[in-house]
DNA sequence: CATGGCATCCTAAAGGGCTT
DNA sequence: AAGCCCTTTAGGATGCCATG
């Protein structure tokens, strides 16, 4: 019983020793660095017991221990020992109770219980809706409320906190190093040996029970499902968490897996009868998994680098919904508290916009101001500037029309995101100063903000450079060749261009028109009537020139 | 495939009211 | 003073389709 954990190398037949909580992409690493040259390299860690479905670990999840019998070994490049060792498993895994594949369920049957009441659910609230997928899928706050109904009172300090990291484990939390000297050592080791939490993941295409430790990325888990899969039966496109009656979350690639509670089961979704057939296209891992830098040596050793940002793989397609890609991106990783913190006093209102928006699209994001107040009704100026998905979805007094075939509904990219900055005016002049209100984003930040729709607008220069270009002829594409030669950061669309020059053409319209409305009511005597007739005719005579010269 | 029309409806930005 | 919410309006992005 000690405060480390052992995994047996199966390519040396050595035994190495980690400390809990080291992540399992650090372990493998050094594995395999310790490794004689003709030995094949660890591809990744698995608990495994006798009679028991193994338990993967994803390069991000931390290494724990299972208990009682629960041994970590690695899994090799040539895997043929494993095959060996699956074929004495059972090929399919029961379910622990019929209708729950959720990891807590399983977990009390297969496992010692853990210290609280069996019947009270460990997880947190069950996630039913989009809005739902922000940071108060973070909150655990109901987790950890204790019933008092249930008595739940603890007879020591130590069973309480006993209870608490149990209860962290269980959804995920790393194990925190509690700065208290006082618990003896032996407290700890016993906390250690409790059983953890896992995840089942049901393969559709093959009716098995896929097994993953907390933590686990979904991209690591996929991939890991398809290569056990035999010839010939459909891959697994994604992952999903189902559950009756609810709509499926769906996990990206980069999210991971987590349990969302009652009812809801993690399953696979193939190819056949998929809507969304190759729209999440789970690049492949490599052969050796290694961790995202070279020099990690803990979770905690992390800096931050605005050239070293976490964006999102350009594969994955842009959703209004962030579903499970909150967990792509830790919160640490999302926090550009440090960015947007400046002693600087700007001289103007525009000068603090113009700098929170460069930085803003320095680090892949869109800053929008939200709200800006000069003063009215007796307040002081101030301003503040968020995400450009800030707030929730409108709803519009006006219902949505039928579904035609000429309308679909468009997704909205808010997302609730809670990123605001605040900039307060100085009494002294016009001299502002900014402060970060909320650092964090609740969303992966895009490698590329082409598509946005604040991003791509055309600034009053490039405009006029558009229209000077289109009334020189030049071709929508080359146009925005031009822009982009200019300034690489430009990111707007040949459908920018086409807009532009749509505005332009009706411009140019109304002014011809407005003229010669003006010069007959001068030199005419037509009443209104006749004049918006001949203003109806010149508009149908453009129209005519319009199509002459794009024909 | 490039271009463009049309209808729809999303968005930024600002003002203001109510509450704490 | 600050937080939250609602409203309004102009501008323009977007989905779908047609045309050459």
């Amino acid at each position: 019983m000690s405060d480390f954990l052992e995994i047996t190398c199966k390519s040396s037949g050595k035994v190495r020793r980690f400390s809990v909580g080291t992540e399992a992409s650090f372990a493998l690493q050094l594995i395999n660095q310790k490794l004689d040259s003709v030995d094949p390299s660890a591809l990744y860690i698995e608990a495994i017991k006798q009679g028991e479905e193994p338990i993967s670990f994803g390069p991000n999840s931390v290494l724990i221990d299972y208990g009682d019998g629960w041994k970590l070994q690695t899994v090799t490049r040539q895997g043929s020992h494993r095959q060996k060792a699956m074929e004495e498993f059972p090929t399919a895994i029961k379910p622990a109770s019929g209708d729950v594949h959720s990891a807590t369920d399983v977990h009390l049957d297969l496992l010692e219980p853990p210290l609280q009441d069996e019947s009270r659910p460990i997880t947190s609230e069950p996630v039913s809706d989009v809005e739902s997928q922000s940071l108060e899928k973070l909150d655990f706050t109901d987790t950890f409320k204790t019933d008092v109904t249930r008595k739940q009172v603890f007879n020591s300090r130590d069973e309480l906190i006993r209870w608490a990291r149990d209860l962290g484990k269980s959804i995920g939390m790393v194990r925190e190093q509690v700065a208290n000297n006082e618990s003896p050592p032996q407290q700890q080791q016993t906390i250690l040996q409790l059983p953890h939490q896992f995840l089942e993941i049901y393969c559709k295409c093959s009716g098995k029970v896929r097994r993953f430790s907390v933590g686990t990325e979904a991209s690591f888990a996929l991939q890991l499902i398809n290569k056990k899969l035999g010839h010939g039966v459909p891959s697994a496109l994604y992952i999903e968490a189902i559950k009756e009656g609810e709509e499926p979350i769906t996990f990206g690639p980069n999210s991971v897996l987590i349990d969302y509670g009652d009812g809801w089961k993690l399953e696979t979704v193939t190819n056949e009868g998929s809507e969304i057939q190759n729209e999440y296209d789970y690049k492949e891992l490599p052969d050796i998994i290694e961790p995202a830098r070279d020099d990690v040596q803990s979770a905690t050793d992390l800096e931050f680098h605005l050239t070293d940002l976490p964006l999102q793989d350009e594969n994955m397609p842009v959703t209004s919904e962030p579903i499970s890609d909150i967990e792509s991106q830790s919160l640490r990783k999302l926090d550009f508290t440090d960015a947007f913190t400046t002693d600087v006093v700007f001289n103007c209102r525009d000068e603090l916009v113009t700098w929170a928006r460069d930085v803003g699209r320095s680090v892949g994001m869109v800053v929008i101001i939200k709200k800006s107040e000069f003063g009215a009704s007796g307040r002081s100026s101030r301003i503040f500037l968020a995400c450009e998905r800030f707030g929730k979805r409108r709803e519009y007094k006006v219902p949505f029309k039928k579904k035609t075939s000429a309308t679909r509904r468009r997704v909205s990219k808010r997302c609730d995101c809670p990123f605001l900055l605040r900039g307060i005016k100085m009494p002294k002049d016009d001299q502002w100063r900014v402060k970060v209100e909320c650092g964090y984003h609740n969303h992966p930040l895009e490698r590329h903000l082409q598509g946005s729709s604040v991003a791509g607008k055309l600034t009053p220069e490039e405009k006029d450079i558009v229209i000077q270009l289109l009334r020189q002829g030049v071709k929508a594409k080359e146009i925005l060749k031009v822009l982009k030669e200019r300034d690489e950061r430009n990111e707007s669309t040949v459908r920018t261009i086409y807009n532009a020059q749509a505005k332009l053409r009706h411009e140019e319209m109304s002014a011809t028109s407005q003229m010669g409305y003006e010069e007959m009511a001068t030199t005419s005597q037509l009443g209104y009537e006749e004049m918006d007739a001949v203003s109806h005719l010149r508009h149908e005579e453009m129209s005519a020139v319009s199509q002459c010269n794009s024909s």
